[in-house]
DNA sequence: ATATAATACGAACGTTCGTGCTATTAAATA
DNA sequence: TATTTAATAGCACGAACGTTCGTATTATAT
């Protein structure tokens, strides 16, 4: 909650070295897991400090502010999620390949629970979805990212043949997001011991029925 | 969040009469929408009270602790979530007409805000999915209490010859489910104007494929 | 009109919040 | 080895948190 909206903290923090950069890294590392559990303002530096049994002073020093605290663990939630998921999906060659590896890995992603309260960012999301600002800016933005490298892997499916070129990729895009979204929502919230086995089924049947001959056998 | 899980606080709460009748219907009124922005955490005795030009003692006096505030809030939610979405769609007869009844009250529900934040159990659902106690398991069942009304108007459609028989009402309602939330999701994130119409075309589509030639005709 | 409750207030409790200053320790450079 | 600089700890702050208590103000019942 940002105390005054104007007045922008500059902090000069000073040229980290390979010390000060491992525990901003193991801060972080922290940081993700608690936030993604009780929320990106639940994620306290008294908590970060105790559990990492460093000082509340000594945490807070790598950062200019709370704020900027948060918008470090959404960058570092980011990358997680880019190394486990786009960046490995992008070696599959384009089209459906590509295409289910990205939402397969995704949904492994939040099963495995690398996060520890489930999705990161699908907490994030609904967290800072009515506020404003610059954390909620860049969940948002982060978020289009996501929309944008599922409608780029349909539309490029389209292109090599493998999908119903009749179909709009952003509305598929949509569709398959909430897909996965709900079966979060389910497994996390109800306990629904089915959600993922029965978001890959209605994630496998919507392409299939959309899929060329062309297309390469899906799972 | 529970200072000790032990304990749970009994405070002889006096026979309420009209007036504090009237003032706890007013903390809650405002306490839904505080919630449904700032989530149930973010909810503060205090600034309930500065909104309502009340006392923090005077507000802290209708309920017994913080739990209870957010647990009454919870049900006074789900008493405006009933009053709007469910008892309405009820007065259409079984089947079609009610379940789609059901779908398109709840897409009003959160398109017109008459929660500040949106969809009020949406944000309580990804706040408390990875928690534990009471205000969680409430929650959970409130949404499986809506999950099984859903179930309950597929397999009444099925039932009644509008709906094919072979669809699996659990999977039908889970992925209806997860398409309202992904549109509540694009709409107030990412401001997606399209959000809200995409999900009804999407919901429509689905249901049109599913349905036999004696189901009523859907909007 | 008086007694008895219900309702609201004001002040204070101890705790935690974010944040700032200053000292101390550890590492890098000279 | 001495000196500089980065990294952390220590301590304190004002504000806000949930909560308690005693008291004043209403309303209902006698």
């Amino acid at each position: 909650m940002p105390k005054s909206v104007l007045a922008s903290r500059k902090k000069a923090v000073p040229h980290r070295q390979v010390r000060g950069v491992r525990t901003r890294e193991a801060i972080l590392a922290r940081a993700v897991d608690i936030a993604s559990v009780q929320g990106l303002e639940g994620l306290t530096v008294g908590s970060l400090a105790s559990q990492l049994k460093m000082s509340k002073s000594g945490v807070f020093a790598h950062f200019g502010s709370k704020e900027d605290l948060q918008l470090a663990t959404i960058e570092h939630a980011r990358e997680i999620f880019i190394m486990k998921v786009t960046l490995p999906a992008i070696a599959a060659p384009k089209g459906m390949p590509r295409l289910w590896g990205l939402l397969e890995r995704w949904l492994t992603l939040v099963e495995k629970q690398v996060f520890e309260g489930g999705c990161f960012f699908s907490a994030a999301s609904f967290e800072f979805d009515s506020r404003r600002g610059v954390v909620r800016d860049r969940i948002a933005a982060i978020m289009h990212e996501w929309i944008g490298a599922l409608i780029r892997a349909i539309y490029q499916a389209q292109k090599g043949g493998h999908l119903d070129r009749k179909v709009d990729p952003t509305h598929l895009a949509f569709e398959i997001h909430a897909i996965a979204m709900g079966a979060h929502w389910a497994h996390q919230l109800l306990d629904d011991k089915q959600a993922y086995p029965r978001a890959r089924t209605i994630l496998l049947e919507k392409l299939r029925s959309i899929s060329t001959p062309e297309c390469p056998h899906l799972p």
